[in-house]
DNA sequence: GACGTCTCTGTTAACGCTAACAAGAATCGG
DNA sequence: CCGATTCTTGTTAGCGTTAACAGAGACGTC
């Protein structure tokens, strides 16, 4: 086994000429005469020869491979970011190693840098949508190309993020034009930004329209927490609006109105975070808010080789806004 | 930027040693002498030194990578595999390598194990549920240490697969056992071998059971088929249980059940397939069939290592049995 | 026709690491 | 206390690629 390939040498002896110039039509350089080119092209082809990519990374210092570090990359978002992620660098010639972390505290997220840096990485798009990750972030070596997506705002590192205020307010704007007097907010985990984000777009939302918010329900993404905060708004006949900060909690809390027997959308409306491809199948069919993973993934992808290329680190920053998707999952107060 | 870090050589200067010296300490290799390797250690921490996956992989022949190749890392199934598979490489010291392409066919796989070998990944698995895929590995270089994941059980390729049969045989089993006089299924995509082992189990379940199947429901995995299949079923008065191929399929049933106001369990009895976290919290929450995917990543990784190591190629095979999640939405039928 | 200036190609030297060998120091049996 | 083993360390030679330089023709210009 582990039979080695043919190396540049075998594919310059075939072609007759050296290694070097097999390196040229390699990488696309000018000066190499056609004829040369299309020799060197057909040994390559000849012998199955593949460029090896260590050898290449070790001279040049750089490979060709962009490390991500993400938390749950089971979580639709994150795999969908991923996905996307994955897709574009392809598209860019980068191959795409992932570090997930169980947890994203200092520790863990340093020790996924690590690894990335330590097979020398291009760059680094780093998934980090809570406070403590942002802190990790700031001990790292200035010297790596790095991204940030969904991260602390307040932090002068690249960033890339979904507009997750506007999309709130979006949401919540949605249900207050059709006629609720106020919108109940279930929440995501406070040290998740896009959590904090979602909650300020409610609130400015609701503030914008003269309207005290209600005391918020807390939760943690799950459709588990999203039942138990249904369970209490069930209870309270004055509800008539829920924005829930993603389409799972949404899905929990349409599950116990349902048990209390409170119909959706005609007593109570209800709007997700997300847009997972099962929203529009809920019962009934999810109003929610649809993030552009792919928008993300191309902008953070663009920013870290801006870097690459120009050595530059800067701390650019782009927000991508969401869309409102409409379905039947909001109506009008039954007064 | 990219100010190189140090080197193995700056290492071994500060600890007065050579730096074949510190390579010793780092692998681990038994013959250094204690205060040795304690003033390289110190040395490499006082330097913050790492080691250069590249050069280490360009002289050992093999990274400590894994390459996965994968379709859709957006579904549930794929990216909890993923996830668990970059988790169990983790603890072995491996990083993984996502290629992910959008079609299974042969030239997509071919290109993504391509780019793997050209980076000299230390072996591939190759997450394969359709047909074609199966062609596509049969051409791949013999020399490298592959596994596939629910990929083709007729083919001489290292395999691990859910045991989709016993898996469906167990739903099947279950709506039977209930009282239910037949069972409908709505399935996957028929080039997928998940769904053809589901099929399979279903129908050998019935025939076991002396019932003649019914005819078959074809879905593509969505919610949206999920539901066309669904209005046909509640339009059927004689359909009292159905087994659907995947979770999202079943919320497109329940959905379109509803709408005809066909209650469930009462009037139909619905069973699904991979118990997504969110299947508990379904309208009502679904019984469903659970595979173990951190057994499945296991699984694939310790057979991918044992390849790595003996450099046996072999055509192991390894099956993990899934287990029934019994919920709401099985009932004996009203008769 | 001599002299710059391109265009194309080859030669040599790294990159940072591990493997193979070599050699000095320490240990041990008799 | 000597030769044989064992432990510990150092030296040297690549791995396959790119970068830097050098050289050989071809071409144009004065």
């Amino acid at each position: 086994m582990a039979v080695h390939g043919p190396a540049m040498t075998d594919v310059a002896r075939l072609a007759g000429v050296s290694h070097q110039t097999v390196s040229r039509v390699l990488n696309g350089h000018p000066n190499v005469r056609e004829q040369t080119r299309l020799r060197v092209r057909a040994a390559i082809a000849e012998l199955g020869y593949r460029p090896n990519g260590a050898a290449r990374a070790l001279v040049t210092g750089r490979s060709q491979v962009i490390g991500v570090v993400a938390q749950n990359t089971t979580l639709y978002g994150p795999a969908s970011l991923l996905a996307a992620l994955e897709q574009t660098a392809a598209e860019e010639g980068f191959a795409v190693s992932v570090g997930s972390v169980r947890n994203l505290d200092h520790r863990s997220i340093s020790a996924a840098v690590e690894r990335h840096l330590s097979h020398r990485v291009a760059g680094i798009v780093v998934i980090a949508p809570v406070e403590s990750a942002g802190e990790a972030l700031e001990r790292l070596p200035q010297d790596v190309p790095l991204v940030t997506v969904d991260g602390d705002p307040s932090r002068p590192v690249p960033l890339v993020t979904v507009d997750q205020v506007a999309g709130a307010r979006a949401a919540t704007r949605h249900l207050l034009d059709a006629g609720h007097r106020t919108v109940w907010h279930v929440s995501g985990p406070f040290d998740w930004f896009d959590s904090v984000g979602r909650i300020d777009g409610w609130r400015e939302a609701l503030l914008a329209a003269g309207v005290d918010p209600p005391p918020l329900m807390p939760g943690d993404w799950s459709a588990a927490s999203g039942y138990r905060c249904g369970q209490m708004l069930a209870r309270m006949p004055e509800v008539t609006a829920v924005f829930t900060a993603n389409d799972h909690l949404a899905l929990g809390v349409l599950r116990a109105l349902h048990e209390f027997g409170r119909r959706v959308p005609d007593d109570i409306s209800v709007v997700g975070f997300d847009d997972v491809p099962e929203a529009a199948y809920f019962i009934p069919p999810l109003t929610t808010v649809r993030p552009d993973f792919d928008a993300v993934a191309r902008a953070s992808l663009q920013m870290l080789l801006a870097q690459i290329e120009t050595g530059t680190g800067g701390a650019m920053r782009q927000t991508i806004a969401p869309a409102l998707v409409a379905r039947e999952s909001v109506a009008p107060p039954r007064r």
